[in-house]
DNA sequence: GACTTATTAGGTCAATCGTCCTAATTGGAG
DNA sequence: CTCCAATTAGGACGATTGACCTAATAAGTC
């Protein structure tokens, strides 16, 4: 059972491999090098690089899908699982400066390259989406979903900027911003997104 | 002179395939192809890919700055000029669903590629983001820059999932919700982001 | 029209890419 | 211990990459 060890080693190594350098300029060099695996020992687990990004992106699916499960634990109210959200652009704050944000910038160099794993990707944001979505509808908001987008939005463009400028102070600024929209979001008072 | 010709379109056409595959996947052969040239005589007009890079990054700068100023003219108010900026994201909505924001993208991928073009490719978020701050500044707000980098961080988030879910309702509802923040936040009583 | 420069065409280069194949090695089952 | 399947190591493949070179051509200039 070994294999499966090398595989989830391998698939570890490509997440972070894809997402610091992107999909298509990390080769399976680099990913052999990380590894320290032999090349061509890549076919007996994986039938191509293709199938790589496959699984990259259903790990990425599976530890999403534990975050937000571990958010929900963690935060009682809907509102604080909101925080959560919003807390995970300081949590990451360095590597989104770096990097940016794993789910958008997969999601936009797979739309350039025409891939067929794109929608995959895009699964990425649904989860965010739908998670968020359930907690302003928890919280009684006339457009859950919309709402939950235009928070997805945000969090991307503050990823795009915070890697293009790399200024922590403008992530806190907005973070707070972010907060208090969704106070005012949530208020019965006033109805969709001021 | 039939050189600069050449040069031009070598350059407008890198233009345009860098934003639509990004720029690692658009080889020589592609742009060679578009241009209708033969590969080798690439080398009289560019010394290397990067300068190709680089004569793009230079040609959406002066492009840019044309475009601004041109919202300059049009538009009397530095009200009209925000609506401007705002509408860019109707007038590109087709390529902005189909390959993301050129500024935001190619930023993105420059940064995880290392790049040494990635300052000048950041240069362009500065102009947009000066001329927004000069539009805020004439409108009296107490924090230009910060709602200068507010609305390009709503620009970036808007092309992230306008290109991942293709859905031109998005785009026009937060295009919607970008002009209520604006009229919110010249509003003299209130102050910074809400 | 001769000459010189600017421009283009076409071919070659080593390096690297993803892919594939086969032999060696490992480790558990009998 | 033996044997068989699982796993790994290592190299070779054709294709493509960015880069470079040189000869042919076009375009002015005198």
């Amino acid at each position: 059972m070994r294999g499966a060890e090398t595989r989830t080693e391998i698939v570890g190594a490509a997440d972070r491999l894809f997402y610091q350098g992107g999909f298509a300029h990390t080769s399976f060099a680099d990913i052999a090098a990380a590894v320290q695996i032999a090349r061509g020992n890549f076919y007996y687990h994986f039938k191509s690089k293709d199938e790589i990004l496959e699984a990259v992106i259903a790990r990425r699916l599976e530890r999403t899908t534990a975050l937000l499960a571990q958010w929900d634990e963690a935060n009682p109210t809907p509102r604080s699982r909101l925080s959560a959200f919003v807390r995970l652009l300081a949590v990451n704050g360095d590597k989104i400066m770096a990097y940016g944000c794993p789910v958008g910038s997969l999601a936009t160099e797979l739309s350039k390259l025409m891939h067929e794993a794109r929608g995959p990707a895009v699964a990425l944001f649904d989860l965010f989406r739908d998670w968020l979505a359930e907690q302003f509808r928890a919280l009684g908001c006339s457009e859950p979903e919309a709402q939950a987008l235009h928070l997805l939005m945000r969090s991307q463009g503050i990823a795009v900027l915070a890697n293009a400028y790399r200024d922590p102070a403008f992530v806190a600024r907005e973070m707070a911003a972010m907060e208090d929209w969704i106070d005012a979001a949530i208020t019965p008072q006033r109805p969709a997104i001021p």
